[in-house]
DNA sequence: CTGAAAGCGCTTACAG
DNA sequence: CTGAAAGCGCTTACAG
């Protein structure tokens, strides 16, 4: 039953540049240097190429293009999560970007979890890369030697460690929580709950100390207190939960993640407290329900396409050499107060 | 400057299958055949090729594997759009399922054009990937012809045209209409907006017919108002304010897809306009942030994991040639009824 | 049980 | 301006 002779149609047969070549009367390498535009043709051998390609519908098979390269078009790109808005966003940027320069990308996801980023980027590795963009899950980044000893260009993104090794592109976290706080100190604030997701993610380090720093230099540390929301919105919701049933009630909240900000939002309104009114809500990561709510949330905003212009423009330059030493690049983000925003009430 | 003869670094030398031959004392040939555990080996053999892949670290090449066959082990799954959650859920779940049955997933985006569409899915047959999942932009799927004639494997998924020749899965979304617009009108109301994107969208037709046929069943066409509201959030939100201006006021709203809900949300939030008092609220997709609101609201939920694996179920029988004939799924959704449906305000 | 040879679909030096 | 040959890193018949 299987073994019918006749079962031609699963084969795809796709013309190859041979076929091409014997329909146009000339060699397979001519017409590979015909389709590149490389070297010289005689015009009418030019012409019979063309011709034959369109005949027969020929496209060249890009991964064998590819083969006799060390490395192929293909850029990786490591993200997080997909279901993360903010990350859906920079896919959808770097899959723009790459076909304008004639790369394709190809996506994963470490759905948070150091071993699939891991055996992700190893993956991407065996496909040899040209180059790799990663948005690491946290500071880690455990496979950084392999990365290295291969020598694929690579450009870490949005959650930069310290002291990365690679080329990298973030956005201000130090300056744009200071200046979050700095705000809703002048606005008379002056017990501030921070809700952070986990701290071995650098860029949240650098939101909780640039939110400190405001407070330190006011000489009043304490008005910051800090709430561990865990990295998704079921721990975020139980633990601002937990937080708002006890304790003195803060006069303003500014959630580090979106999924606290989330959670903060449920949770308020569990309560019947208002904002701007009982409390101040001030959220990192501007998503489109932010504007959902009466009044709508104050967000920093992180601008996406400006992320994956620089991330992309380094990687540029780095696959033709033109770039020399690590180089780290950090664009500020862009605040915006909205309602939820006023001072404090008076007591 | 730029030719240093020293300038190894960027070159990289990956271990070969011919590498590790050598240092085993075999064939190639009995390499590639001990690392697919395919025929059988010497033990001696297997054991001294097994430690050279280890001391080398070899890594075999996916692609170059796959050169030989016909097709490589690749799925390519287009969806219209990465910053969707519904579709980035899909897209980890694929990623997972491919995963496991040592497939990769590679994970394109039509932006919403049958353009784009297009060149994807030509950009992806140049892959020869083994299948094909594809989330329509919308019922034309351009590139049906080349598919059917290549004979790639395909699953249309989510909106899925009426006499497609392929492959499909899809949420019952006639059924599912049905059932909001049965339990309004149980309820009591009797003039119901029906938010809708665009209607080139095989599965917006449904939702709509679905939600018509219980008022005509109820011979009551009227009580159900129509209002198109585009594709995305900025012409939701222009097509829901200016319904909201003028007119009489419906006492329900189900919003067909999710950026009408949450330009519905914000519109009514805007007017001072409660929910469910004023008005119920209904809207398909359920994303995070219905539940931000009090009352949460209430929402038909697409049963993403569901879908992904039925999907990718048959995709895996037609590349094992198990499947005959095109096979049409159609998985039912859940309805919540949360806070935001009550019975209109008595007049 | 094993290996030499040919092949997948291209590109790359190298002659001519 | 052009083509024969070798090669990219594997796998696949085919002998032995």
């Amino acid at each position: 039953m299987t073994s019918k002779g006749a079962s031609i149609a699963a084969t795809q047969d796709r013309p190859t540049i041979h076929d091409v070549a014997r329909r146009a009367n000339v060699s397979p390498a001519t017409v590979s240097k015909v389709l590149r535009g490389i070297g010289s043709a005689k015009p009418e051998n030019i012409a019979r190429i063309r011709e034959a390609v369109r005949e027969l519908g020929f496209r060249v098979d890009p991964l064998a293009a590819n083969l006799r390269k060390a490395q192929r078009a293909i850029i990786g790109l490591v993200v997080p999560d997909f279901r993360n808005p903010l990350f859906g966003a920079l896919v959808a940027e770097f899959e723009q970007l790459a076909a304008a320069d004639g790369y394709r990308l190809v996506a994963v996801s470490s759905a948070e979890t150091n071993e699939r980023e891991e055996a992700q980027i190893e993956a991407l590795l065996d496909w040899r890369v040209a180059g790799l963009i990663v948005i690491p899950t946290d500071g880690a980044l455990t496979k950084a030697a392999t990365i290295m000893e291969q020598g694929v260009a690579t450009v870490l993104l949005d959650r930069v460690p310290a002291n990365s090794p690679f080329d990298s592109v973030g956005v201000d976290n130090f300056a744009a929580s200071a200046a979050v706080v700095r705000h809703l100190v002048e606005l008379g604030h002056r017990h501030i709950l921070l809700a952070t997701s986990s701290l071995s993610r650098p860029n949240m380090q650098d939101r909780m100390h640039g939110a400190m720093s405001v407070a330190e230099a006011a000489g009043a540390a304490g008005m910051i207190e800090v709430l561990a929301c865990g990295v998704d919105l079921p721990s975020a919701l139980q633990a601002v939960a937990g937080r708002l049933d006890a304790g003195t009630m803060p006069t303003a909240i500014f959630t580090l993640f979106s999924p606290a900000t989330l959670a903060t939002l449920r949770e308020l309104g569990r309560r019947g407290l208002a904002i701007p009114e009982d409390l101040s809500l001030v959220g990192f990561d501007d998503v489109e329900w932010l504007q959902v709510t009466h009044p709508p949330v104050a967000a920093v905003i992180q601008p996406v396409t400006e992320l994956a212009h620089t991330t992309w423009a380094q990687m540029m330059r780095r696959l033709r050499k033109e770039a020399e030493g690590d180089a780290h690049f950090v664009v500020p983000c862009r605040l915006d107060f909205r309602g939820s925003v006023a001072p404090p009430r008076a007591r």
